[in-house]
DNA sequence: GGTCTACGTTGACACAGATCAAAGCTCCTG
DNA sequence: CAGGAGCTTTGATCTGTGTCAACGTAGACC
């Protein structure tokens, strides 16, 4: 058992995947109902982690990766002269920790946003079971790979584009995947803070805050607070293609 | 075949990998004698690749990745205004084309900038291989796990580093892999150009060449045209660690 | 051996975003 | 409901890196 574990771990259902309305987001896309029934006996303990509570730490073993079930996390890097480098923020049905099997020791910390609860899934049970079906194998290594090219995303954002047009990306990429989660694309609420975006986005919390008002005055979006609207998902997209002189 | 393929595609020798010397470094890390035998099965097809050709690009279908044999790549994503991210430098050893399981597409372009040669890892075949070799499905999660984690060191490297502690983190990267493979730490040739350092890095060319000039001022470094030598590690080791107020 | 082309260096100046500072908003606690 | 903590907004100013421009260097090719 974990020491630093104060959170809740819940004994899990029979039936953690199989009835799990996240089935088409997370680990178990493209199996079939039997596949779907040996995936239950592999995820069978759920942690619930509290608002700004640590689901694991730079330098924790890697035993495990986690399927969020529910809540928002954030994964990030700190520097010892305490810069830090967000590295993501995680929804529903999206994977955490894969960082952590290249070096059997996680890289980065993962943090609730909100309130939260993963699925635990054991790493070295998943490579056994992915080793007798085959599309579990294959839908893993997606995601692995999904990671990668997500990763490559966030480079274009840090390296080529200006402050607008990464606040831009990032609204257009969360509402798309709200979207993808049954939410509204045009209306939710930031769970993170102008600081945690910035660290993101590798800007100020000043630069996000302001590239916010000069949206709203320019009809893009509305925002009160976390709560965000966008008002023209074109205009947003047109900033991401057009270069200013 | 591949249509665009006017590189020469090399019949394998049987023993692709139990005889290469890079084994230590590339996927049969870990296999036995008998499953290194195996892995030679799947390897029967290599690929050169001259200076300034693609091994693939963005929207080619994927089929394979790729181990290097011999030779110096860069991967980069276009924009359609022309700006390029170079997304990494891969040298013998390494692996190419992860970004594609996920969308069945190439995500980005892996440019020659060198004179190479790879060795063509059918990706079915590795999914087929590592069903029954664990130590290969193992090897090769860690392969990609630690593709995640050096993209993760990118974005610190873009996210919050100025400009000189990210080159210096680069030299100092390039030195730890050369090193791994049997070459001088401190002393070898760059094999790409100001410009392609400086989109890795999210810098212009012109302050790559100042920084490279200033290094040389303070006597960490000399530089003649692409050849590096490193005088003082320790001194660009110290420009990560220590933030300037 | 001269010329061409691509790449690299250096300088002067401009600007996007950082930094510093002050004040406002919201929610929590006593 | 007063006070405080944490977060956000906005303004003024500063600065690291970008931009523009000129010149230098090295290797390739005729």
């Amino acid at each position: 058992m974990h020491a630093r574990l104060n959170s809740l771990s819940v004994p899990a259902l029979r039936e953690a995947c199989s009835q799990c309305n996240l089935r088409e987001l997370c680990l178990p896309v493209g199996l079939s109902d039997r596949e779907l029934g040996q995936l239950d006996e592999l995820v069978n303990l759920r942690r619930r982690i509290l608002r700004g509570q640590h689901l694991y730490r730079g330098g924790d073993a890697f035993e495990a990766i986690y399927a969020i079930k529910t809540g928002f996390f954030k994964t990030d890097v700190l520097l010892e002269d305490g810069r830090e480098q967000v590295t993501g923020f995680q929804m529903a049905g999206e994977i955490l920790g894969l960082d952590g099997i290249g070096s059997e020791k996680h890289t980065c910390n993962a943090v609730a946003l909100e309130d939260s609860e993963v699925c635990v899934i054991p790493f070295t049970d998943l490579e056994n079971y992915s080793r007798e079906i085959g599309a579990l194998q294959h839908h893993f290594h997606k995601v692995m790979s999904r990671e990668i090219v997500r990763d490559h995303g966030v480079m274009m954002l840090l390296g080529i584009m200006r402050a607008e047009e990464r606040l831009a990306a990032f609204l257009l990429n969360l509402s798309q995947r709200f979207t993808a989660r049954g939410y509204s694309p045009t209306e939710f609420n930031l769970r993170m803070t102008r600081n945690e975006i910035g660290s993101y986005l590798g800007l100020k919390l000043e630069t996000v805050s302001r590239a916010f008002s000069r949206f709203q005055e320019e009809g893009l979006i509305t925002v009160h607070q976390k709560h965000i609207q966008i008002l023209d998902v074109a205009g947003l997209k047109k900033l991401l293609s057009e270069r200013r002189a």
